[in-house]
DNA sequence: CTGTTAGCGCCTTCAC
DNA sequence: GTGAAGGCGCTAACAG
């Protein structure tokens, strides 16, 4: 493998010479130039990154930490995340937490060896040490989707609305009695999507009797469980309100094992829209967020604060969430109706 | 930011010593590595991995280059590599091509100057210059999904027997008249799974005139744009193979503008499985691919080569596909029957 | 316009 | 058990 120093030798310069036409910094003359790029074709010489950024400190490297790639969400905001870096020079290191706190801690020690440029983080947990540990070595974070007791810069959607809207929704459609099938207690999103469902009904006079909140996982198995506790109940709720997708599609699969149809029997909303690619009907009405906005978002604050725009007052962003109406909400069944939001 | 000098000095040590300590490597007296360790601690030191890879000539660092995360397909692929990667120790570095040269050839080049230890790579053409690239450097890499005219590791599906598969299924279902709405002609799957296609009609000696190929983008809208084209013609075929998932889509959408149903009007088949989570009501009969093990796979292939497996003779894994039957290619609607593959 | 010197942070080699 | 010297490949800083 070629060095700076066997392009230098064959051009009869020194690696500073070369370095300066590689890297296009300080004169040179076309003469000295042209030698060197010659130099570097014939050697097949391709820069070592690594020394250079070892000398310069800066890695062009951000470290994506999030719960799982494969939740569509995700892999829109990482889609996001890594179009606006590539535009600016970056590369992304990807890594699923799975919700544990154990491998975010792992994930975030090992990038910060790595000398990360900049983090953007999805907290597993509201009590995350690794925000502490990221902030403790000076390295530029921005937490995505979820709050952490901490001043740093956030980007996120706004839960507490968008589950008040769905919320509404349901209200409006004549339900009284409306389970929440929530995410995790630890999770701020799980938390203020409850917030917003509390604030609708609170508005709407409902009795705490008709209220119901459980906390599960944020999973297809979570809300299959979640659905089945439920069921049990006598009288049962005519609506449910999945805090995220997975949830929903669980929630949808004990429903129908239970001989349940939606919305006939009974209604289903959910937070987080379901890629409408991948819905050859989409069916389910959500408050869809802006997940390849939220990345892009991020990317943007993560890397202004990377060219030095002042960070001693932390942002937040809160994203709009929207309302998207589909056939899951409908008390009389409109099979054939076209759909508010087509496939396109 | 604290180096190993710093803790060397405030341990009373040389930086060799501490190193010692930081890689448990060598001998150190218990007393000594004590004192380091605290001197780690205080200084909140953390071992900066660019030099140590600056030295070590290894970066644990994978490059992953793919044409676009946001299918399904490859974010299913992407995990399985990640983890593994991670299981091994290793990062992985995300990058989309949207099936473009350029795209591709400059994300190589970068990762190739930051020393990524191997790579794995989905090719955006028969012709990519970037396999070339890599293996000029010597850098180890497996080619994901798709075959290139060289000799280089690759893990792939059986895209030709899949399409076979699929296309026998058509036939005993009583369709003669199957139009194929391909990918890019470039692109080897594509052209893999004409073949399957063509050998299927060949057995069953069905006519010339009754074989449509149309070659398009691997995308909704190239589904969409080939199958209008499909509908303008007189007599129509029975039936549509789309190539990929994201055609089936595209088609899909096509067929339900012209107010045809699926698969009343036509049947419809693809290859790519739609993730099942995302799909509250699977529909399509497929040639599902074993994404999540590709990733797997390949990782561990490259891994391997990584840690000096003779390399002179290049491996291909070839994972069967598995034929999944619904109700897109039923002739009698069959709508309420229990699907083969359930949601879990 | 070009070159010399030195050092980024770490670890291999060899000595004590 | 521990340490000193040197170098991985590159580029600031300062000459010339």
């Amino acid at each position: 493998m070629a060095t700076i120093k066997d392009v230098a030798e064959r051009a009869g310069v020194a690696p500073i010479t070369a370095s300066r036409v590689i890297n296009s910094s300080g004169y040179v003359s076309d003469e000295t130039r042209r030698r060197v790029e010659a130099a570097i074709k014939e050697l097949g010489y391709v820069p070592n990154r690594i020394a250079r950024s070892l000398r310069s400190k800066q890695t062009y490297t951000l470290a994506l930490v999030l719960t799982d790639i494969t939740n569509p969400f995700w892999t829109t905001v990482a889609r996001g995340v890594e179009d606006v870096a590539s535009e600016a020079g970056f590369s992304v290191i990807l890594c699923n937490t799975d919700e544990s706190e154990g491998k975010e801690h792992d994930y975030v020690r090992v990038l910060l060896q790595k000398q990360a440029d900049g983090f953007l983080l999805v907290p597993a947990h509201s009590a995350s040490r690794s925000v502490a540990l990221i902030q403790a070595q000076q390295v530029p974070l921005v937490v995505l989707d979820r709050t952490v007791p901490r001043a740093v810069d956030t980007v996120r959607s706004d839960s507490e609305g968008g589950a008040y809207q769905l919320t509404r929704h349901l209200l409006v459609q004549g339900h009284r009695s409306i389970a929440m099938l929530s995410g995790p207690r630890e999770v701020s999103t799980a938390m203020d999507r409850v917030a917003g469902y509390r604030r609708a009904l609170d508005e709407a006079g409902v009795d705490g009797d008709l209220r119901m909140v459980i906390y599960g996982a944020f999973t297809q198995a979570g809300g299959y469980a979640m659905t089945k506790q439920i069921l049990a109940l006598d009288p049962r709720p005519t609506a449910l309100f999945a805090a995220n997708n997975f949830i929903a599609v669980g929630a949808f699969r004990a429903l129908r094992e239970a001989e349940m149809c939606v919305p006939g029997d009974v209604a289903l909303v959910a937070f987080d829209d379901l890629p409408p690619t991948f819905l050859m009907d989409p069916f389910l009405t959500v408050a869809a967020q802006r997940a390849y906005e939220m990345g892009q978002t991020a990317t943007q604050l993560l890397l202004g604060r990377l060219s030095g725009a002042d960070s001693s007052i932390p942002r937040e962003v809160v994203l709009p969430t929207d309302l998207v109406v589909r056939r899951s909400s409908h008390r009389q069944s409109t099979k054939n109706r076209s759909d508010i939001n087509d496939l396109s």
